[in-house]
Formats: structure tokens, C-alpha cells, sequence
DNA sequence: TATGCGTGGTA
DNA sequence: TTACCAAGCAT
């Protein structure tokens, strides 16, 4: 929460967005020419979820058709589904034709001016009653779309999903606190193309950032870590059993890894699914009568889609190296060479653990 | 609070 | 290829 500006420092968060907005924002978007309250309720509803890429050709051809409510309101559904086709989400033209008509009925064929009103209008919450009126009144109030949401975690350093109704309610304090007190209508479009152009979700342009200098997580780093995404579901989790066979050399056997799959094609060390399938892989490899092995510690490895706790099984000493010659698939490589090797992190990490170096 | 809603882009 | 996400909102 806590940022340069806070306490006596008054607060240069806006002044330096609208400058960045003057000479890098958006400046020509059909909906801001002009910018009457119908363009930009339109505007704001097709661009839920959507991209501005993609919705500035169906902006064109639905006010071309359905150039104000009125004629929005007195549209067949038929009409504003046909001139919504494409663009997804179609419960949004179903609300704006209803909203429509209840303009029509009891805000004398206009959109309302005030939060309560609109937001009292299906498809219309409070991010998007803001932009209507800040864009097309000038009113001072807030947004909080996804742009401004990723612009604010960062800049405040605010951990936590931005799903959760507490970090939710954090970020809109913070973008009430930033409202400048002039140029409402520029403020909104600039924090919308700030968060869209320069602090985007991967590789912001943190180098050419007007608020690079007081941004919490450019300062500490965390830039690409904000705001933190939707927790997982939980992941599944499999086990293996890996086989950890020294020689009296202190060399160990490595298998290479499929050409499929995780770790495809590296040297790792020889995976089974259980104890029983490693003894019987023990066998069929070598005549030794080995024993039972040393159990080590399990070893917890996440990957993107499942967790894999690897149970590893020591044994030193193994006398039946001649028997496993070097092969595409299998190779004895001494500790020095082990550097030079690529090898998966769990397994790096196990054959450097304390268990393994010190017998 | 969690989920469904559509399509297109991206890592 | 798959998973995740993008100017949210309603239920």
C-alpha cells in the first residue's frame, strides 16, 4: 500500500499519466468522436473481455445501424443480435437492448447521469458506469477494469488475486485516491491505454514508465509476479521412484529421458513407477543380487500441471558396471562430470543433497 | 463467493 | 497443444 507519495507529498500519479497520455495514448478511437454518453455506454459494453482490436469494427457497423437509443430501443433483439454476432459474450446486446428500452420508458429516451441510475441497468456495474461518466460527463469517479487493476497492484505493490472482494475493495480506494480533479474524461482513457500499451501483463515497459521511480514493484522487483494471478485448483500428484546407483568409483548411472514428456531428452538419473518395477528393472539390467537400497528423503517437484514426489533409492558400491555399458541410454558419469550435464532440477538438487554427498 | 458467458491472442 | 488471459457482469 505504501508508496512514495503517501502523507504530505502530494500525489503526481495522474498529472504523470495524462502527460504520458498527451503524447503516447489513444487519442483517435471512433468512440471518443464523438464522445456522447450512447458511443461510449456502447464502447464500454463491447469491450468487456474483449479487445479493442476487434471490437473497433463492430462499434462501427452497430452505430451505423443503431445511431442512438431511440433506434437502439426500437431495434428488433433479432437486429442487435445480428450486429453483435461474433463478438462473444451475447448476454451483453441482450442487456443493452433492455437498458435501452428502460431509457426509453424512465430516463426519458436518455442514459441516466448518476452511478445508482446506471448501474441499476443491466450489464452496466460499477467499472462501467464510471467510464460512461467520466468520459462522457467528465465526472469524478473511478474505474476499476483489468488495465487500471494490473497498473495499481504494481504500482502499490498490492499482493493477492484481484478476484478476492479484499484486494478487489483495496484497488478501488487506491483508484479513488488517484482521481485527479480535472480532465476526468483523459484520465480514464489514459489509465485504460497506460495498463492496455505499457503496463501490460507480460513485458511491461517498465524502462520508458512515467511512474517507474515510485512503482512498488518495480522497486522491488516483482514486476511480472503483479498482481497475482487466480490461486490453482489443486494439482494432481504422482510419485516415481528414482534410482541413485554409485559404482566403487563414486560414478552414477544416468538414463536419458524420451524424447516425449517431461525433461524430454535429458540425462537424469533411471526413473520406475514403484520399488517392485525399479527391482525388477535392477534384474533384467544386472546379475548383482542387489539389496533393498538406502531410502532417502522424498523429493517434491512441481511442475505447471501436476506435482511429482520422487522417492529415491542409494545404493553405492555397485559392483556391475562392466554389465551396464555406456549406450544412448544409459551412461556412468563421475561428480565432475555431472556439472557439465543437463540435468533436471529435482535431480540436481538430490545429487547434491547432504544424503547423497555424505555417506 | 464461485461460476458461466465467447472469441481471439499469446506464451 | 494447452492453458491462460483480455476494457465485467449477472446470477
Amino acid at each position: 500500500m505504501q508508496h512514495a507519495d503517501a502523507g504530505t507529498t502530494p500525489d503526481t500519479f495522474a498529472p504523470r499519466l495524462l502527460t504520458w497520455f498527451d503524447r503516447h495514448g489513444r487519442h483517435d478511437l471512433p468512440w471518443q468522436h464523438p464522445r456522447t454518453a450512447y458511443r461510449v455506454w456502447l464502447s464500454e459494453i463491447m469491450l468487456q473481455q474483449t479487445q479493442v482490436a476487434v471490437v473497433i469494427r463492430y462499434f462501427q457497423r452497430f452505430v451505423d445501424a443503431l445511431p442512438d437509443i431511440p433506434a437502439l430501443a426500437a431495434a428488433d433483439l433479432d437486429t442487435v443480435q445480428a450486429l453483435w454476432s461474433g463478438l462473444g459474450y451475447y448476454s451483453r446486446a441482450r442487456y443493452l437492448h433492455r437498458a435501452a428500452q428502460i431509457c426509453m420508458q424512465t430516463h426519458g429516451g436518455k442514459l441516466p447521469n448518476d452511478v445508482d441510475s446506471l448501474m441499476a441497468l443491466p450489464g452496466i456495474g460499477r467499472s462501467t458506469a464510471g467510464a460512461i461518466l467520466a468520459q462522457a460527463h467528465g465526472q469524478r469517479i473511478a474505474i476499476l477494469d483489468g488495465n487500471v487493476k494490473r497498473t495499481l497492484a504494481r504500482f502499490h505493490g498490492v499482493h493477492g488475486w484481484p478476484g478476492t472482494t479484499a484486494v478487489e475493495k483495496k484497488l478501488w480506494t487506491l483508484a479513488e485516491e488517484h482521481l485527479p480533479h480535472a480532465r476526468l474524461a483523459d484520465y480514464t482513457q489514459a489509465v485504460m491505454d497506460f495498463g492496455a500499451t505499457l503496463c501490460t501483463r507480460a513485458a511491461p515497459a517498465c524502462v520508458v514508465c512515467p511512474l517507474q521511480d515510485d512503482c512498488v514493484a518495480r522497486i522491488e522487483g516483482i514486476v511480472e509476479r503483479l498482481p497475482e494471478p487466480r490461486p490453482g485448483k489443486a494439482l494432481p500428484t504422482r510419485r516415481c521412484v528414482m534410482l541413485l546407483l554409485f559404482d566403487a568409483d563414486g560414478r552414477v548411472l544416468l538414463q536419458r529421458r524420451p524424447e516425449r514428456g517431461v525433461w524430454a531428452g535429458l540425462w537424469s538419473l533411471p526413473e520406475l513407477p514403484d520399488a517392485q518395477t525399479a527391482r525388477d528393472w535392477l534384474a533384467t539390467q544386472v546379475t548383482d543380487a542387489f539389496d533393498a537400497g538406502q531410502r532417502l528423503t522424498t523429493v517434491a517437484h512441481g511442475f505447471s500441471h501436476y506435482l511429482l514426489d520422487i522417492d529415491p533409492i542409494l545404493w553405492r558400491d555397485v559392483r556391475a558396471r562392466a554389465r551396464i555399458a555406456d549406450n544412448a541410454a544409459l551412461r556412468w558419469a563421475a561428480r565432475d562430470e555431472l556439472l557439465a550435464i543437463g540435468l533436471p532440477s529435482p535431480v540436481r538438487k538430490l545429487l547434491s543433497s547432504p544424503e547423497v554427498l555424505q555417506p
